[in-house]
DNA sequence: CAACATGATTCTGT
DNA sequence: ACAGAATCATGTTG
């Protein structure tokens, strides 16, 4: 199946790995594979891609001459690619020019330009000629402490069996989180390789576990979060708690706590069936597990209904909305990223961990469920049944937009340091009418949530009910745990329920707001005032966002969703996913932009915006530390049925923009990977300012490309260009010439993109050499 | 190495 | 599809 990856951090490091493509680099040579290739295979997270990036037989001879090692090889590396590049090129004639010329004038490339050719032959799994390429680049401080070249350089001694310069790399340098697992693997996989050499022969498990505790991983590439059996322990308490509340999930709430754990909707089903399994038959091996003692397990659950019997949730699962607070709640969850404080106005929202910004019209989150408050406030939470709406108010669809999806929950939830406490407001029940009762004696839990006590209370504030009905009150600050959920206080004296209908309390309202619902990720600019929003960073992996430091600035992602039923790709956990790169720190003008139209929505007219995925508006500043990965998934799920969207590519795709005034690399694109495609289109027009016109390789502009996106980038690309040919393999893009499409199989095509750019090399190619100049090989000129 | 823990897989039934 | 049971494979621990 695809599912679930075994094996912990190995497991996980490999499903990355496999999103970089980085098995093939193992599979090159002689490189141990063991790990990668099954725990990939087995993980299945993302499809099975036949060999990814096949090495080509350039690529194989200068592996070959490069294993033994000298200076020469170079030249005969260099020699071996140079023959099929120039195969390539001829079968490219179009771009055989543009190389031609690139070649013949030294070939200036910024930091970024390298980073971004590193991280498109990282991706492409050619390690060969990333080693090449790394070997052409000068010793310049300007590289230095680039991320993505030493990552390049780890990859590059790994794949060539250097390990000790391998550990050097992994612990001179602290790397960024998203680039963890495949360092850890690496790591590890360096390990054992010396082992097993050294020993000669294979590892068992238990030699492999030794050696783990033997050379811990070094903190430059690990969090130093525990991860045992393949979970780690943030995700194995999530699905504790959840399972002590409920021991049969809803879908939804599958869902979202796959979301939140980083597991797939497989792997959590599977720990639900395995613990579920292991209860019953405590006889068995028993001596069972953690807070075991089963009957705590059944405790809760048990007591009440644990019954749950598969059914009774089940049947709400996706349609139905468990509001009642009493007792078993369905939480809504709200989260706060970092330490910010979110405060949310009467009219703002906060859905799932997203803020809603309130304006006038109402905003429905339709992920799960909503409610809707007075001023267009919508609770999601997994609680409530998916497609139930509660609308609490007189719903003005409208100017309603509707976005299904994920909840920021599982974006912002994993970024566990900053992640604080939280407290998750129970809805009524879905009829307003219903009295809530939320009765404060009785402590509720939420799964993932923390202990009740940990909930922190704060200044006190009121909230006052809005119109229609019904207020909830809670105290301050609403606080999210670690798993970014946000617990309601229920306690009594300050939280009172009306109705069913939510208010909140004027708190600060956040700059940004930030609202996910299933598949996808909208963040809107608050209009709120002097709202404080600390948080610290924005990052995407792994499905999840992490805002960072916007400061001053607010971001704003829109993602108007599609429908949100239609349908469907399955999809798990990374399987798509949209990489950004750490360069792309947006300035002012910066934006990201991606589209997903979906037919459902636009017809309701709820949010006609032609599709995009990540809408980072101009104005606002948008950081987006290193690789950051969207998971499509997570943000749209319904992509597949997406509508066509500006590029051409095929229905199933993702489209990208990035729109980033200073520069936006591709850099850290590698991580992209799954089935859909990630396409950076660049606005005819403004490409048309530079690229000749009459080009064949013109494509058609994306409606949604932001011009500033398009220039900035053009000026990357330029010089990718020029490396493009001489290092990137021949992808199989359609060469819509300016899209530039990353499959998930990894395929990488740069190619769109990149030739079209190379038409233009010429033209601004100086300009470019202004950081540094890097001459390539000789070779490489003689094209 | 043995025993246990735990995620994944397979088969079967609904 | 999903649940349960049985079983497998591997990680973890002593």
């Amino acid at each position: 199946m695809s599912s679930s990856s075994p094996t912990g951090q190995i497991a996980s490091a490999a499903d990355i790995k496999q999103e970089n493509g980085m098995e093939s680099a193992s599979e090159g040579q002689e490189a141990p594979r063991e790990v990668a290739g099954g725990a990939a295979a087995a993980a299945g997270l993302s499809p099975p891609a036949p060999a990814p990036f096949p090495l080509e037989p350039g690529d194989a001879a200068a592996a070959a001459a490069r294993v033994s090692g000298e200076e020469g090889a170079v030249a005969a590396a260099a020699a071996a690619d140079q023959v099929q590049l120039h195969s390539e090129l001829l079968g490219r004639h179009h771009h055989a020019a543009a190389a031609a010329a690139a070649a013949q004038t030294p070939l200036a490339f910024s930091p970024d330009h390298v980073a971004c050719v590193c991280e498109a032959l990282q991706q492409g799994g050619n390690l060969d000629r990333l080693a090449r390429f790394l070997w052409s680049l000068p010793q310049s401080d300007l590289l230095r402490g680039n991320e993505s070249l030493l990552k390049a350089r780890a990859l590059v001694a790994f794949h060539q069996g250097i390990y000790p310069e391998l550990y050097s790399i992994l612990e001179s340098h602290s790397f960024e989180s998203a680039n963890h697992p495949l360092l850890q693997q690496l790591w590890y996989k360096a390990r054992y390789t010396e082992a097993e050499r050294a020993r000669g022969r294979p590892l068992g498990a238990v030699d492999k576990y030794r050696l783990r505790r033997k050379f811990p991983l070094p903190r430059t590439i690990w969090d130093g979060e525990e991860t045992v059996y393949c979970f780690k322990e943030k995700s194995r308490n999530a699905l504790k708690e959840l399972y002590k509340q409920n021991r049969y999930p809803s879908p939804a709430e599958k869902r979202h706590l796959a979301k939140i754990t980083g597991l797939s909707l497989t792997q959590v089903s599977n720990w639900f069936k395995n613990r579920r399994q292991r209860d019953r038959n405590p006889s068995e091996t028993q001596s069972k597990s953690e807070s075991d003692g089963n009957p705590s397990t059944e405790d809760e659950s048990s007591k009440g209904h644990e019954d749950l019997s598969p059914h009774q949730l089940s049947g709400s699962s996706d349609g139905v909305t468990n509001l009642s607070l009493s007792s078993h709640l369905e939480p809504v969850y709200m989260q706060q990223i970092g330490n910010a404080k979110i405060s949310l106005s009467s009219s703002g929202v906060l859905l799932n961990g997203s803020l809603v910004p309130a304006s006038t019209s109402p905003v429905f989150l339709n992920g799960n469920s909503f409610i809707q408050g007075p001023n267009g406030v919508i609770l999601n939470g997994l609680s409530v049944g998916n497609t139930q709406t509660v609308s609490l108010n007189p719903p003005k669809m409208a100017s309603n937009i509707m976005s299904n999806g994920i909840s920021m929950t599982d974006i912002l939830g994993s970024t566990s340091q900053d992640v604080k406490e939280f407290k998750v407001l129970q809805s009524s029940s879905a009829n307003s009418a219903a009295t809530t009762s939320y009765s404060p004696s009785a402590p509720v839990s939420f799964p993932g949530l923390i202990p009740s006590a940990e909930v922190k209370r704060e200044g006190i504030q009121t909230v006052a009910s809005q119109d229609g009905g019904s207020v909830v009150t809670f105290t301050t600050p609403v606080q999210i745990n670690q798993y970014g959920i946000v617990q309601i206080p229920n306690s009594g004296a300050n939280s009172q329920f009306l109705n069913g209908s939510i208010g909140f309390s004027p708190l600060q309202l956040p700059p940004v707001s930030v609202a996910a619902s299933q598949g996808n990720i909208s963040v809107n600019s608050s209009t709120s005032d002097g709202s404080t929003f600390t948080s610290e960073s924005a990052t995407v992996q792994q499905g999840k966002v992490f805002l960072s430091s916007l400061a001053p600035s607010a971001v704003v992602y829109t993602v108007p969703n599609s429908g949100q039923t239609i349908g469907s790709v399955k999809q798990e956990g990374v399987e798509r996913s949209l990489v950004f790169s750490q360069l792309m720190p947006v300035n002012q003008n910066a934006q990201v932009n991606a589209n997903l139209s979906s037919e459902s929505i636009s017809g309701s007219g709820l949010h006609p915006l032609s599709s995009s995925l990540v809408n980072v508006s101009p104005t606002h500043n948008f950081s987006l530390t290193s690789p950051t990965l969207l998971n499509p998934t997570e943000l749209n799920p319904d992509i597949a049925d997406s509508q066509p969207m500006s590029a051409p590519v095929a229905s199933k795709s993702t489209v990208t923009s990035v729109n980033n005034a200073n520069y936006a690399t591709l850099q850290n694109c590698s991580l992209i990977s799954g089935q859909d495609l990630l396409s950076v289109p660049m606005s005819q027009a403004a490409l048309g300012e530079i690229v000749p016109p009459g080009e064949d390789q013109v494509g058609h502009p994306s409606p949604t490309v932001h011009q500033d996106f398009v220039r900035e980038h053009h000026l990357v690309m330029q010089s990718v260009a020029n490396i493009k040919e001489n290092f990137l393999t021949n992808s199989e893009s359609k060469t819509t010439s300016n899209l530039m499409m990353l499959d998930s199989k990894s395929k990488y095509v740069l190619d769109g993109m990149v030739e079209t750019v190379c038409e233009d090399l010429e033209t601004d190619k100086k300009e470019l050499a202004k950081l540094q100049t890097v001459q390539l090989d000789e070779d490489m000129q003689d094209l």
